[in-house]
DNA sequence: AAGTTCACG
DNA sequence: ACGTACGTGAACTTT
């Protein structure tokens, strides 16, 4: 056996790593015993991130305690994975796993053991440490990471076990990105800081548990939110077809595009159009008037500022014939798009895509300070809307069509449920457009379009905490116009203010954090304690919606579902049953709150990509 | 590392 | 007293 010895919190720790058959006994019998006890911390080493590329590789599965740790080389194979395999599938010890999503998807892809049989034995301490503080350390919180979270409740001096082992890479030779697939299995450091890692999640473990019934937060919270990780580490390792024919000529089409626009504004003296320097004097010499400034004094050359040069409308690009358009302009912003949707989009698909041409991007159930989601890699959540042609890289499965169910106007429904917006709350219940209904009660029953557009954007205001310049802006209606239709706002549906100004008064009182209607805590910046009401209705939708992904996992939807995207939940049925299928998830997707219905629409084309549902057909 | 821009809800 | 649009991920340039 080989052994380490470290020193955590004034207790000194052991880490072992089996060598022999004789050792993995000792495991074993040490496993028992500890399984006898209480919860086995357990975390993987892996060779890198990407657990569905063919070259990927789990080295390590780490089993500990608060004092002692078990580092399994699954890299060996034989003895070393029957005994990991003997504890996770027959032992079946409560786990805690910090982050556990990655872990469970890791053992299930490597290990075949389904994370449905893992995950209703996992605590996740990363879950429980977010809603204690979901804030990173650069915004002022602990931090939701292992090392952060280790410095803070067990020992200042907790070893960075991944910025350590990084700077150990480089003095290999290795990078950061080499470095987990090429250092060497027997390299002391590595698997000190395997053990380390587990030891560290042991302990974190019951401190975080008090510290959560100290803060008193509802255990069903947290429930919840290990239900929510199961059923997104579910879609991640289900995955979307990807058209990898159709990224190509994509790929190719838009680089062509890209260069053919950058080519052009290279005739106008801009070298490189992301140069947002080369882009203002080139403009300045071409005789433009720039006002526009970014937050730090710099002339501001964004998408508005040019589609404005290059009398383009700023939605649709159409020609708005108000000026002659800037031939730059025109070929910066071109050029520019077409190298974003290449870079960011088409590449990535390609680049992630497995061997049965599959992308699984990796889904964060709790990333926001809301508790909103995110995707990333790629970032399935911000594909281009105004166009079919990157959606349309993406797949139902074969046999299938996409469907995609959206909650209707669900943050105004949210705002008028915790507010308690009486005349809000019964127009709709009656089932009326929110925003007619609110045009009605401000210009009366004559209003006009305009009329709607600005009450629907001071609904958005309300739920942002934007004020009348803001709203003008985005409206495009004049400033004396709006703060009219602020004041309006504000005495037919006066529960808003008072919302507002209870909830700022309720979170200064609880040192600066906001206690939403599940019982989560969210942290306000100082000087921005205003959006406390967008907080709680971002956070509330976010419930909303974690809510129908439960009811659609009771429903044995799961399987089919794809994406979680903000108030819209994105499907892949069986084309026979489509409807039925739209139907169920809008059932799912239909609950009351606070007395407000809260209802969603689920649309399909049935056709298999996805774009099918953005415009024309394909 | 900071700043800018752009894609989404 | 006043007024503040919210939350993300990603690429790229400049420093």
């Amino acid at each position: 056996m080989k052994t380490y010895r470290h020193e955590i919190a004034g207790d000194v720790v052991t880490v072992n790593i089996p060598q022999t058959y004789e050792d993995l006994d000792s495991f074993r019998a040490w496993a028992e015993w500890a399984a006898a006890r209480g919860p086995i911390a357990l975390d993987t080493e892996t060779t890198g991130l990407d657990i569905y590329s063919e070259t990927f590789g789990l080295r390590t599965v780490q089993f500990g305690d608060a004092f002692t740790a078990w580092v399994i080389h699954w890299e060996r194979g034989g003895y070393f994975q029957e005994f990991a395999l003997w504890l996770l599938r027959k032992l079946r010890p409560r786990l805690l796993i910090h982050n556990a999503s990655y872990d469970w998807l890791v053992l299930n892809q490597r290990a075949g053991i389904p994370l449905e049989d893992l995950a209703p034995l996992t605590r996740d301490t990363k879950i429980m440490a977010t809603l204690i503080d979901p804030r990173q350390p650069q915004e002022g919180g602990i931090g939701t990471g292992l090392k952060p979270l280790s410095g803070h409740w067990i020992d200042p001096s907790a070893p960075d076990t991944q910025g350590d082992l990084t700077a150990e890479f480089r003095s290999l030779g290795l990078t950061k990105e080499t470095g987990w697939r090429g250092i060497g299995l027997d390299h002391p450091t590595y698997n000190l800081y395997a053990g380390l890692d587990v030891i560290l999640t042991a302990r974190l473990y019951p401190i975080l548990f008090a510290e959560l019934s100290r803060l008193g937060v509802r255990p069903m919270l947290l429930d919840y939110e290990h239900e929510i990780a199961r059923i997104c580490a579910t879609m991640q390792r289900t995955g979307m077809v990807l058209d990898s024919d159709y990224c190509r000529k994509m790929d190719t089409r838009l680089s062509e595009e890209s260069e053919r626009y950058a080519r052009k504004a290279r005739r106008y003296g801009v070298e490189n159009v992301n140069s947002t320097a080369q882009i203002a004097e080139a403009l300045t010499a071409m005789g433009e008037e720039l006002t526009e400034r970014t937050d730090s004094g710099n002339v501001k050359v964004d998408k508005s500022v040019l589609l404005a040069l290059a009398d383009l409308d700023l939605h649709s690009w159409e020609p708005l014939g108000t000026r002659s358009p800037n031939p730059l302009a025109d070929a910066v912003v071109r050029s520019k798009r077409a190298g974003k949707w290449r870079k960011a989009y088409v590449q990535t698909f390609l680049e992630t895509v497995d061997t049965m041409g599959r992308v699984h991007p990796m889904l964060n159930p709790l990333q926001a300070r809301t508790g909103r989601m995110s995707i990333t890699r790629p970032a399935l959540q911000t594909l281009p809307s105004s166009d079919q042609m990157v959606r349309r890289a993406l797949l139902a499965d074969e046999g299938h069509v996409m469907v995609s169910c959206d909650f209707d106007a669900v943050e105004m429904r949210v705002l008028a449920a915790l507010a308690d917006v009486k005349r809000m709350k019964s127009a709709i219940t009656d089932g009326m457009d929110l925003h007619d209904f609110t045009a009605s009660l401000v210009y009366g029953p004559g209003f006009t379009k305009q009329h709607r557009k600005i009450c629907k954007g001071v609904g958005f205001g309300k739920v942002y905490g934007g004020g009348a310049q803001t709203i003008s802006r985005q409206t495009g209606a004049g400033l004396r116009e709006v703060q009219g239709a602020i004041a309006t706002y504000d005495r037919v549906y006066p529960e808003i203010k008072r919302f507002a100004s209870r909830q700022e008064r309720i979170a200064r009182g609880n040192g600066l954090v906001t206690v939403t209607l599940t019982g989560r805590r969210l942290p306000l910046d100082r000087h921005r304690a205003y959006a406390v009401t967008n907080y709680q209705v971002q956070s509330a939708a976010r419930d909303v919606l974690g809510q129908a992904l439960i009811n659609m996992d009771e429903k044995g939807l799961t399987p089919l579902l794809r994406l979680p995207i903000h108030d819209e939940v994105l499907a892949s049925v069986p084309a026979r049953e489509a409807d039925d299928y739209a139907r169920e998830i809008e059932r799912c997707m239909t609950m009351t709150l606070g007395g407000v219905p809260i209802t969603a629409g689920a649309e399909t084309k049935h056709l298999r990509s996805w774009g099918s549902l953005y415009g024309a057909d394909y």
